[in-house]
DNA sequence: GCCGTTTTCGGCCCGACTGTTTTCAGTCG
């Protein structure tokens, strides 16, 4: 079960989709994706606010606090029930089909009584498109395209992923004559944990040069898209690039532009708006009471003068209207807006832009800022990599400290034994002398039972110097029984991390069903770290659950959970997750120097 | 529907690309 707030905030975006799709008023439906957005985001929980607490959520006025108010009350929305009668789910699912928007869904319901995806799919094959308006003959072949895109990858592509072709394309465009500025940008620059494309952005006098040079990489399989300042291309992998060019004195204002997110873009336009200037991808610009006006038309819906203002404002017009102040660098863009440079992984409007006005703004952990990895496994377990190997590897990294933790004998696969266990600990320690700089520690990856107990008695656990501990099985137990086993690992006095705390991989299995808050709260108060998993595939916990946790007062830990030594460059994705997070090295215990590290290792004396 | 150091009414971020439209709506980010 997802949390009450998002719960809300789901509810509210349908209703949002709902209003878009019957055709209401398109600023009140942006109001309620607003609100939906703001309450999905908000760190107190709904249940414990009444209407005027509600009120109190930015975005959230009187209209959708009732209404939340009285699904807390009742678990119903009569308004968004009403609007589910007229409409089935399926026409609004249609709207993820690409170039499916509410109005074609409307249409397609509305004339050809197409109700879902797949009837949506049947429907072209058997060529009934051809008499809906709008719909010409390239469309029926383009959303069939869509479709099978949808059901090929899923929507999503893991980080790695992303981050390694992105770094190809950029050393490519970077190569191509004429390209001074070239970087990607979007949400892979702010490292959410999965990307739907890849935005690389690049400065050229003349940008025909580089568009074609993207259509002609070896790995790019289609042209979606072409224009002077715009290519859209799929590659082989099925991951959608777009490509801008924009000219050198703009990089800074076309980066923060596309870099996003889109709801602090917006906040920043706001603030530009509200001080009399323009802020869009081509600059900061001073805007005059005409063109103010101009450009609020063009906004506006089917008004007498709009068409005129729409008309005279070309494509060409658009670039060269008010008076330009700023857009060389990103510093510069957000300097005239009263503002500190922000980091790209805070830019979700969660408070990073008030932080910012008020000095705030976390000094966020950094790569560079990791002392060592806590949690990594050899081949002695399912690793691929030897001891040495792995050793040798993370020395390399630089690391002050370093923890091999095998799993422990309850994961009955991996065949560990006490012996095993206890040779390891041996060969470890004569490896002690190995690389001097790098401490060398003997830890164990636990596994939590059904009924929250772990592997080995108390007098053995003692023999390790870190402890992890993680579910590996039983995901289905219901939320109160989920809880329970985690609380009490978290009270195991052996226990210093508690790993991958909600199981999820991403794409492939969901996160268990547990009340987080009551984990958090636990875990604050026994001193036990939260791990940030750093592998892509998992990156758990999630950025927002990061968020609350450290509210609770967390610590935590970035580890690899490294099988090979490949992996042990993971913590690269990890730290996306913990500055998305908005830590700071003193909330990361894997940050800290040996000796402080020590002591929170020394969890069992204290509550002895 | 929300909101207010210009406003309690009248705005609401802004632009590119596509396809079908012959001047622009829809979609997307």
């Amino acid at each position: 079960m997802p949390r009450l707030n998002d719960q809300v905030g789901e509810l509210l975006q349908e209703y949002a989709d709902l209003i878009n799709i019957t055709g209401g008023d398109a600023f009140r439906a942006r109001a309620y994706e607003k609100a939906a957005r703001a309450v999905g985001g908000h760190p107190e929980d709904l249940a414990d606010l009444d209407v005027k607490g509600l009120q109190q959520i930015p975005g959230v006025g009187k209209s959708t606090a009732e209404k939340i108010a009285e699904y807390l009350a009742t678990g119903r929305i009569p308004a968004l029930e009403s609007l589910r009668a007229k409409i089935p789910s399926g026409v609004r699912e249609m709207m993820a089909v690409p170039s499916v928007g509410p109005k074609r869904a409307l249409a397609l319901y509305r004339d050809l009584g197409i109700a879902s995806v797949e009837e949506l799919a049947e429907a072209i094959r058997a060529d009934r498109l051809a008499g809906v308006a709008g719909f010409g003959e390239r469309s029926g072949e383009k959303i069939l395209h869509g479709i099978e895109l949808m059901r090929q990858s899923g929507g999503r592509t893991l980080l790695d992923t992303a981050t390694e072709l992105a770094e190809q394309l950029v050393e490519a465009l970077s190569a191509v004559p004429g390209c001074t500025r070239c970087a990607y940008a979007g949400s892979l620059r702010r490292m959410r944990e999965t990307v739907g494309d890849i935005d690389v952005l690049a400065t050229a006098a003349d940008s025909a040069p580089l568009m074609a040079a993207l259509t002609e990489l070896p790995y790019v399989a289609e042209v979606i898209g072409s224009g002077p300042t715009k290519t859209s291309v799929l590659t082989t992998q099925g991951i959608q690039v777009d490509l801008r060019v924009v000219p050198e004195e703009d990089w800074g204002a076309a980066l923060v532009y596309f870099t996003g997110s889109k709801a602090h873009n917006i906040k920043l336009r706001t603030m530009a708006v509200r001080a009399g200037l323009k802020l869009s991808e081509y600059g900061l610009f001073e805007v005059d009471g005409d063109a103010r006006k101009g450009a609020k038309g063009a906004q506006g819906a089917k008004t007498e003068g709009t068409k005129g203002a729409q008309g005279a404002k070309g494509a060409q017009g658009a670039r060269t209207e008010g008076t330009k102040v700023v857009s060389a660098t990103e510093d510069e863009v957000y300097a005239a807006l009263g503002l500190p440079w922000i980091p790209p992984t805070l830019r979700e409007d969660r408070g990073e832009i008030e932080a910012a006005l008020n000095g705030e703004l976390p000094d966020l952990i950094e790569e560079s800022d990791l002392r060592g990895d806590l949690h990594t496994h050899t081949d002695l377990t399912d690793g691929l990599a030897t001891l040495t190997e792995m050793i040798d590897t993370a020395a390399a990294r630089g690391y002050s400290y370093y923890a091999v933790t095998d799993h422990a004998p309850d994961l009955v696969m991996q065949r560990m034994t006490n012996e095993k266990m206890l040779a390891q600990r041996e060969e470890l320690r004569r490896l002690a002398d190995r690389h001097k700089k790098l401490r060398l520690l003997h830890g164990t990856e636990l596994n939590i039972g059904p009924d929250g107990g772990v592997d080995w008695p108390p007098e053995f656990l003692a023999g390790f110097d870190v402890c992890v501990a993680s579910v590996h099985s039983h995901f289905n137990l219901d939320r109160a029984a989920q809880t329970r086993r985690l609380i009490r690992a978290c009270e195991n006095p052996y226990v210093h991390i508690i790993g991958h705390l909600t199981t999820r991989r991403i794409g492939r299995r969901g996160p268990i069903d547990v009340d987080l808050d009551a984990v958090f709260e636990a875990a604050a108060r026994t001193g036990t770290a939260i791990e940030i998993n750093s592998s892509p595939q998992r990156l758990d916990l999630r950025d927002e659950d990061v968020l609350r946790a450290k509210r609770h007062g967390v610590r935590f830990s970035i580890d690899s959970d490294a099988h090979a030594t490949g992996h042990l460059a993971y913590p690269r994705f990890g730290i996306g997750t913990a500055q998305r997070g908005w830590l700071t090295t003193e909330d990361v215990i894997n940050a800290w120097t040996w000796q402080k590290l020590k002591r929170f290792l020394h969890k069992d004396a204290l509550q002895k």
